[in-house]
RNA sequence: GGCGGUGUAGCUCAGUUGGUCAGAGCACGCGGCUCAUAUCCGCGCUGUCCGGGGUUCGAAUCCCUGCACCGCCA
């Protein structure tokens, strides 16, 4: 037996100028699917998320509004915490950059970087977009405006602290070349160590002003660049000020989610404030794919939303899960339409998994009175090849591949319908035949079992309910992932629960 | 301008080191079953594997070149 290990998971924090869109929850979806199958499989999980309060974009909104910008962020948290919960995405803790020991840490962070000599003054000259929060080369502005927000940049000269990136070129090349995942995909990899072989320049970490943002120590007059606040948070919430002794079982991180806008952030920038900081690097950080429509990117700035919660008014969540899960490959773009949702829904969920549960469910209630066949043998065409199977969905979901872990349980369930089909138990039972039809129904019930357990870390109500359906108390039931990959358990005898349809067939709209 | 990726059936995509590799799912057509949510099972259909050259006995798979889309950097 061997200790649990700590799975401390994290996701991008989100600008709270704008409510979250569908590849806002793609994201956050991902992590909640990779933490609860930490979760299942025994890891002490830490799961966190929150908002990026500190941005300009965000204290202009609020003044737009007439709000205090801190009122602005607290109604602002209520609305992502409201999507959340109601995607089932369960962080354990939600951050805010304006919480107190967030402020605290990043304020430890800056003396420590300091005291090791990587900040200095200096003055900034330079185009900046507001949207973007960054300053734009000269070179790249197109038609003198953002290439990405269609907007003239500002002029802007000031007086800011600089942090010494460059002088953490070497350490991190030699980083990168002893962990090529240490970024992930590849793609995202190779983009990073190209940009480390041509070396690194020295970043402006603050910006003049004494109004929202966090204050530097040692000079009230600069507040903390947005970037070097945000990222810090993951420290902050491991408990670095708040929880010591959380922060020493919890750090370094073992996962931060990011979109592949923002691996260059989190892969070069954040290691390199670490290390100044005297801090351990992240274990990984994967740089996720975008949910596209039609081809289009979707976007906060260039509009384009649909809104999750009227997509939830008619597809349960675990549904969306379900299908941005299935379609998307986490690790590159995708389109999302209803008109495939609808036909994975139906194909996968009504069709083949759902209808399956219902005829086995019926059977066994009008031939056994709902009782499990009990002392039954797994099927060798069935089950002979049950441990591999168990191990690629495993795998698929550790390496975040889930659209694959998906597609194998789903095949699962497709055999279980050719099986049913080919042994025929309604003909057993007619012919009284009834020894052959019990084996045949507790191979099925086992198999479902086996399935809707793979299933709960992307459709923790569906997959628990469908669970219940067959007999298995899923909260009551320690171990459950390892049971799952174990005949004994699979075949054990039990009660059916009461049978509901799981998933409703949806005709077109 | 530099580097990288992608381009395979109507749609979404698999295709390890070149030799049943021309595939899966969805959609579509036909047949079967009736336990089931008009569901399930079986069978079938469609492809200049982006174009053009080349290497090879043999290439979707290697090389060159062109085109389209995308990403990173400049």
């Amino acid at each position: 037996m061997r200790l649990r290990s700590k799975f401390y998971l994290t996701t991008a924090i989100d600008y709270a100028n704008a409510r979250p869109h569908l590849g806002t929850a793609y994201e956050k979806i991902g992590a909640d699917v990779l933490s609860r199958f930490h979760r299942l499989v025994g890891d002490d999980v830490y799961f966190q998320m929150g908002n990026d309060e500190h941005s300009t974009n965000v204290e202009k909104r609020a003044r737009e509004l007439g709000l205090d910008p801190k009122e602005y962020c607290d109604k602002m948290a209520e609305a992502f915490l409201g999507v959340w919960r109601a995607l089932q995405v369960e962080p354990d803790r939600f951050i805010r950059t304006s919480d107190s020991d967030h402020v605290q840490t990043v304020q430890a962070l800056l003396e420590r970087m300091r005291a090791n000599g990587d900040i200095a003054s200096g003055t900034y000259e330079g185009f900046y977009c507001i949207s973007c929060e960054a300053y734009i080369k000269e070179g790249d502005l197109v038609d003198g405006l953002c290439p990405h927000h269609r907007q003239p940049p500002q002029r802007l000269q000031e007086e800011n602290l600089f942090f010494r990136l460059s002088g953490y070129t070497q350490r991190l090349l030699d980083h990168f070349r002893e962990d090529p995942s240490f970024v992930l995909p590849s793609s995202r990899y190779n983009e990073l160590l190209e940009i480390l072989e041509r070396g690194l320049e020295d970043i402006s970490i603050s910006r003049k002003g004494k109004g929202w943002g966090i204050p530097i120590p040692w000079d009230p007059s600069q507040r903390v660049y947005v970037w070097v606040d945000a990222l810090i948070n993951y420290v902050s919430g491991a408990g670095f000020v708040a929880d010591p002794a959380r922060f020493s079982r919890v750090w370094p991180c073992d996962l931060h989610i990011v979109g592949k806008d923002i691996t260059r952030f989190h892969g070069i920038i954040w290691p390199a404030i670490l290390l100044s900081a005297g801090l351990a690097l992240p274990k990984r950080v994967f740089g996720h794919g975008f949910v596209r429509m039609a081809g289009q990117k979707l976007s906060k700035t260039l509009g384009g939303t649909l809104d999750i919660q009227e997509l939830l008014n008619t597809y349960p969540s675990d549904v969306l899960r379900y299908f941005l899960m299935r379609e998307i490959p986490f690790e590159r773009d995708g389109d999302f339409s209803e008109e495939r949702l609808l036909e994975r829904y139906n194909a996968d969920l009504a069709n083949d998994l759902g209808n399956l549960l219902q005829r086995v469910s019926t059977l066994l209630w009008r031939q056994e009175d709902g009782a499990i066949p009990a002392g039954m043998e797994p099927e060798a065409t069935l089950f002979g090849d049950f441990r591999p199977l168990k191990n690629r969905i495993e795998e698929g979901y550790r390496s975040l591949v889930f659209h694959q872990a998906l597609a194998e349980v789903l095949g699962w369930v497709s055999r279980l319908n050719g099986y049913m089909a080919e042994q025929a138990p309604w003909t057993n039972y007619r012919s009284s035949d009834t020894s052959k039809a019990r084996r045949t129904l507790a191979n099925v019930v086992g198999g479902l079992k086996a399935a809707f357990v793979w299933l709960l870390p992307v459709m923790p109500t569906k997959a628990a309910e469908g669970l219940k359906q067959i007999g298995v108390d899923p909260g009551g039931t320690p171990g459950l992932w390892g049971l799952a990959g174990e005949t004994s358990w699979l075949f054990s005898s039990g009660r059916l629960g009461q049978t509901r349809t799981l998933f409703p067939r949806i005709l077109e709209a």
